[in-house]
RNA sequence: GGCGCAUUCGUCUAGCCAGGUUCAGGACGCCGCCCUCUCAAGGCGGUAACACGGGUUCAAAUCCCGUAUGCGCCA
């Protein structure tokens, strides 16, 4: 590990409570997910609880269709949760939007015992004192003026029926924030001014749901982006201030994008569907996301949910900013794709290929379906990689495209050649590997008696057999085809060809 | 602007906490070679980094201080 979090405690957590804590105001973002892989592999490593609370106050840009969206990826990444507002618990509710009754009596509570107070100030006059303040050259705090209201005034601006906000009254003195990767956090109360806990339509403000929430769910480790750490000491003021002890706090760091700015839209795709609709493995995204600022210390890479839940531990995580790389998640899938057999391939490529319209091949039998798929892994590196190339066995017999037809013609000895081909397919026969490797074989050593090269005969043999210059081994062409199948397109390419030269 | 966090190859990182075994190891990418019926895959090899400046020490990527840069939060 690097940074300054050099020798935080360590040690196995003894049954945390852990939270992952969404708005769901779009799509899960690949920054949340892997706030979540991490909150979750926390709490499956060791026999802790995570809590999925939704953090939807925000009526206007909160959505149910957010909600499911958020719901369905974390549970396609393999992610599921012991108490969340689709699975209930004993410390619900889990939406935001249905605490609020929690939240105006912890408010409340603050005010009596002198801890917060009303402020009465509009948005205008804050940001003329602020203007003047900032313009004089000295940085801007609220100014506590209705902490020192008379009562006479507030009673006045109460029958007026003037809005009021609660501000949290910020004690003198230090704040710690203990950070498991970054050690202790150490700031002066004097730098944080009196913040807004309740808006003046009587919502809670962020920081008071939150710190109320992790109190009442029983939060032991909050795990979240680097982006809460100046947060982290609001919230530690207000745990005190409750009555609590404040949890451990774990901020990692945040996911940018290949120029270095946070991980947005303009670096392209940033919701987990995305990746889940362009043909990744949800193995090869968690494997990746927690590769970003997380390492086993040694040199694999490879892991599987499973493995990183026995191999995850905070020590391994790292401080620094982490920057996307498609390269390496596009790599890492591969390396996922090739631990699936045939079948489980096939089963994963299926629905891709329906949704890219490729009835023809799905309606093969199964397996030549999987000797399809089979016969192209090695040039996928998603699954949507496969309905391009698979197309090359529901090509009619005898067509050839203009760059298979070019190369045909450059053969000098054409005919010969494929007079081989069909004599090696019929005699031999068959569609097995065996067969198939035989076939070729004896190909191989019938251009050597003639003195040629292997790609006399072989190359005429492709383009002959499937009208085009890239496709899948030759091996695999026949055991899709058969021997004799071959032959046949083989011959019907002929025909096309006499057919055009006249 | 104030405060906070971070800083090892282009990227993710190992090493740093317990200074010497490291003119810094692995992976992705990139380049080259091999293999080869095509495209790939695979194998082999190469490229490339301790942000900068001080200090402590016999010795610093590793400890301390400062500067710079990036990011974040508050406004």
């Amino acid at each position: 590990m690097r940074g300054g979090g050099m020798s935080p405690a360590e040690g196995p957590l003894a049954n945390p409570r852990v939270r992952f804590a969404p708005s769901p105001t779009g799509k899960l973002h690949l920054g949340s997910a892997r706030t979540a892989l991490f909150n979750w592999l926390v709490a499956r490593g060791s026999g802790g609880s995570l809590v999925l609370r939704l953090e939807d106050t925000d009526p206007e840009r909160s959505s149910e269709e957010f909600e499911r969206d958020i719901i369905d990826s974390l549970h396609w990444m393999g992610l599921e949760w012991d108490e969340g507002p689709d699975v209930g618990g004993a410390h619900g509710p889990y939406r935001q939007s249905e605490r609020s009754d929690i939240y105006r009596e912890n408010a409340e509570r603050l005010l009596a015992e002198g801890k917060a107070y009303r402020c009465y100030c509009t948005p205008g006059e804050l940001e003329a004192r602020r203007k003047s303040v900032v313009s004089s050259g000295r940085a801007w705090r609220y100014d506590r003026r209705c902490l020192g209201l008379e009562a006479a005034e507030r009673e006045r601006l109460e029958s007026e029926g003037a809005p009021s906000t609660v501000r949290f009254l910020v004690p003198e003195g230090s704040v710690t924030v203990e950070d498991m990767l970054r050690g202790e956090v150490v700031v002066d109360a004097g730098e944080i001014d009196d913040f807004i806990i309740v808006r003046s339509d009587g919502s809670a403000g962020f920081h008071l749901a939150v710190v109320v929430d992790d109190i009442t769910m029983e939060i032991t480790h909050v795990i979240r982006g680097d982006d809460h750490l100046t947060n982290a000491v609001r919230h530690v003021l207000l745990f005190g201030a409750l009555g609590a002890t404040a949890p451990k706090f774990l901020h990692h760091s945040l996911l940018m994008g290949p120029d270095g700015a946070k991980l947005s839209k303009r670096h392209g795709s940033t919701s987990v569907s995305d990746y889940r609709e362009k043909g990744y493995l949800p193995v090869a995204l968690t494997n990746y996301l927690a590769l970003l600022s997380w390492s086993p210390g040694d040199d694999r890479e490879i892991f599987t949910l499973g493995e990183l839940v026995s191999e995850f531990g905070i020590a391994g995580v790292s401080a620094s900013k982490a920057i996307f790389d498609f390269d390496k998640l596009n790599w890492l899938n591969r390396q996922h794709m090739k631990k699936l057999s045939s079948g489980e391939l096939t089963d994963m490529v299926a629905p891709f290929l329906e949704r890219e319209g490729r009835a023809e091949l799905l309606a093969l039998p199964r397996e030549k379906l999987e000797l399809a798929v089979e016969s192209v892994r090695n040039g996928m590196e998603t699954l949507t990689d496969a309905v391009g190339p698979t197309d090359i066995y529901v090509r009619p017999a005898g067509s050839i495209d203009d760059k298979a037809g070019a190369e045909l013609d450059k053969s000098d000895v054409l005919d010969e050649a494929l007079g081989l081909c069909i004599e090696a397919l019929r005699s031999a026969g068959g569609s097995d590997r065996e067969a198939a490797e035989g076939i070729v074989e004896s190909l191989r050593a019938a251009a050597k008696e003639r003195g040629w090269g292997a790609k006399k005969v072989l190359w005429p043999f492709r383009l002959a057999v499937t009208g085009l210059t890239v496709g899948p081994d030759l091996v695999y062409l026949i055991m899709f085809w058969g021997a004799d199948g071959c032959a046949e397109r083989i011959e019907a390419t002929r025909r096309t060809l006499e057919a055009r030269d006249g």
